[in-house]
DNA sequence: CACAGCCATCGACGAATGTCTATGGGTTCT
DNA sequence: AGAACCCATAGACATTCGTCGATGGCTGTG
C-alpha cells in the first residue's frame, strides 16, 4: 500500500519492506562528539566547568571540595574525569592543586560551553 | 605558609585550612543541563538528532533500524530516550512511527544543537 | 622530626546504561 | 482469515558510573 505524509513538511512514498536512506551523520563525528557530552553529563561536573568558565583563573580543587556535599575522593574523581576529556589542565603549588579550562580548547567546543553556560 | 599564585592571571593568597568562595553556579541549571547531556551522550542518539536535525522532516524509524547496525528494540529504546528527553516528538501513519525534532526546543537547545552538528 | 593539611588512587558496592532475545499488539496486503 | 511487516515493551546480562571509606604520598608548619 502507498502511503503519503503531507501533513509535516514533505510528502513521503512508502512501501513496505522498503527503507529510506538517512541524511549522512559522520560516524567519528559522533564518536567524538558523544565523548564530550558524557563529559559534561553529570550535575558535579558541569558545576565544576561553569565554575572555571567564571572564574576565568585557576581555582583550587580544596574550593570545590569545600562546598560541593561530596567527599574529596570524589571531587577529585569528577575533575579527573575533565582531564581526561581534555576540558582541563592543573597545577600543583605546594599543597594545593589548581586547576582551569585549557586555553586551547577547540573554537567549537568553547563555543559549545558559552552557549551552555548561563 | 603564604602562596602567591601569580603566573595565571590572577595573585591568590592561600592559608592552609582556610577556603575561597567559588563562582556561583545555579544548582536546578547543573541539573536540567545535565539532563540534556546524558540525552545526546551516546553515539547512537547524536546520530539520530543529527539526521533529523539535517532532514528536517519526519522520518520514519525503520529508516534508523535499517542502516544503524544495532537491533530494532534498541533502536527504538533510543528514541524512547529522546523523547523522554523533549528533543523529539512522533506520530504513526499506518505501519509507520514518524519522529521529528520537536517544534518547540527551547531557544538555547535548539542553539545548542545549531551548534553542535557539523 | 613529628604533625597536619591537601590530594590521588584503590577497592567496594549499588544504580544506571546499552545491548540483546523473546514476545505481543497493531496494521495492511493477499 | 492468514501472513507479513512494523514497532514497543519486558526480561536478562555485562559494563560503566557515581559514590564512599581507607590508604599513602607530598608539602609546609611548629
Amino acid at each position: 500500500m502507498i502511503l503519503s505524509v503531507a501533513t509535516k513538511q514533505l510528502p513521503v512514498v512508502r512501501e513496505r519492506g522498503v527503507c529510506c536512506t538517512l541524511p549522512e551523520v559522520d560516524h567519528d563525528w559522533a564518536e567524538r562528539t558523544s565523548e564530550l557530552m558524557k563529559a559534561l553529563a553529570d550535575p558535579t561536573r558541569l558545576t565544576m566547568v561553569a565554575a572555571l568558565w567564571k572564574a576565568e583563573q585557576p581555582v583550587c580543587i580544596c574550593d570545590f571540595t569545600n562546598d560541593m556535599d561530596l567527599t574529596q575522593p570524589t571531587i577529585s574523581h569528577h575533575m579527573a574525569k575533565l582531564r581526561e576529556a581534555g576540558l582541563v589542565d592543573c597545577e600543583k603549588r605546594g599543597i594545593w592543586v589548581y586547576y582551569w579550562l585549557r586555553k586551547d580548547l577547540p573554537a567549537a567546543t568553547r563555543r559549545l560551553l558559552a552557549q551552555l553556560i548561563v
